[in-house]
DNA sequence: GTCTATATCCCGATAGAC
DNA sequence: GTCTATCGGGATATAGAC
């Protein structure tokens, strides 16, 4: 859970300070935002110079990359665990829509490295792969379209964005701040997507 | 449009250093981004020292609420006159969710000011304020839901969220960086509107 | 009252020693 | 692979010029 142990010699020596100073970003970041995340102070935090990280990321961007990435895995096992494969299409894809929620409110850190950082997508290719596992589940959506692929993608860029709105508007405070307030969010989302998928005849007008 | 010209000893003395120091952050925003902006650069621009600003803003964030007040502003204008009082109630909603999307893409500083840059709500009132002319706009589906209250809600926060999930995600690249992009998200979140507008029955699911 | 000058502290990043 | 040393720059705060 926590970071590897210290050297015999009260310092950090033994091979996988990468990952600790990933752990340590995720803890300075929940602590502090973004803004108050320093590679001096990660660095502190795993007992290391403030120049140690730069052999294992090439400036501060590439640490929170690495944060991304983690949050991917993260987010696919919510995905997976709380829309179960068990229910149909639909509630499957609603319960998608509420694990987007949930995944932002209860990893904030995570979230924010992924969607707040302002990372340039096109020098990471380790996070564009990091999608895929998510984009598979997203497959849903052809279940329910019956089958029509372009359908299935309007449905599935449609409840993305809703799922992703939901969740941004509930870090930003707008449903408030208790859990009650992820409840509510994550209510929108679903019922949100429940209306995607009823109107979604709508989705590609005619033109 | 640009900021008003220096004293006549070729010092910034006139008066209106607050406006011109907002001038200033929105081009720089737009230039480096959100992290690129500091009040030195801003106050090196402006032709000022890098105290001066601290006369008019507590901090860094106050200059950046202010930027954000700026932009509803300028929202609610694009709001007003897209979404044109022309039009069927549906259309206007539709034009309203086009223009959110348009305002991210057009105005990208403001829109980071306003959703990126993690002000805390609570300590900007006029921030709080500034959101009235847009939430009056957004009364328009009372008129779709024949004075339905609560349906009325709940539309109008599952359309703002899909509204703002569109521009967030063209904002970070997700639908390609060209005009192309604005185009295909704005088509994408005015389906996405009317999708919901016509599966509006699915938004409060019975208990 | 508005701005300048100045001082302190922290961050990002690099170069070279071990 | 990590450390020491170091450079440039930004944020905040105070004292004082006009």
């Amino acid at each position: 859970m926590t970071m590897p142990p210290a050297g015999k010699d009260g310092r950090y020596h033994h091979g996988d300070l990468r990952t600790a100073l990933v752990d340590a970003a995720i803890d300075l970041i929940a602590e502090r935002g973004l803004r108050g995340f320093s590679m001096a102070e990660a660095s502190r935090r795993v007992g290391v110079s403030s120049a140690a990280p730069y052999r294992h990321f090439a400036d501060r961007d590439a640490l929170l990359a690495a944060v991304a990435v983690r949050g991917l895995q993260v987010f696919a096992d919510m995905v997976a665990t709380e829309g179960g494969d068990a229910g149909r299409p639909d509630d499957q894809l609603v319960a998608m829509a509420r694990a987007y929620v949930r995944f932002a409110a209860g990893q904030r850190s995570l979230f924010d490295a992924l969607f707040s950082a302002g990372l340039d997508k096109s020098r990471y290719q380790e996070l564009r792969e990091a999608w895929e596992p998510v984009d598979a589940m997203l497959a849903v959506v052809t279940e329910i379209c019956a089958g029509d692929q372009a359908a299935a993608e309007a449905l599935a860029d449609a409840v993305e964005a809703t799922a992703h709105g939901h969740a941004t508007l509930l870090r930003d405070g707008d449903y408030g701040r208790g859990s009650g307030a992820v409840q509510i969010a994550a209510d929108r989302a679903a019922s949100a997507t429940l209306a995607l998928i009823a109107g979604r005849a709508a989705l590609r007008p005619p033109r």
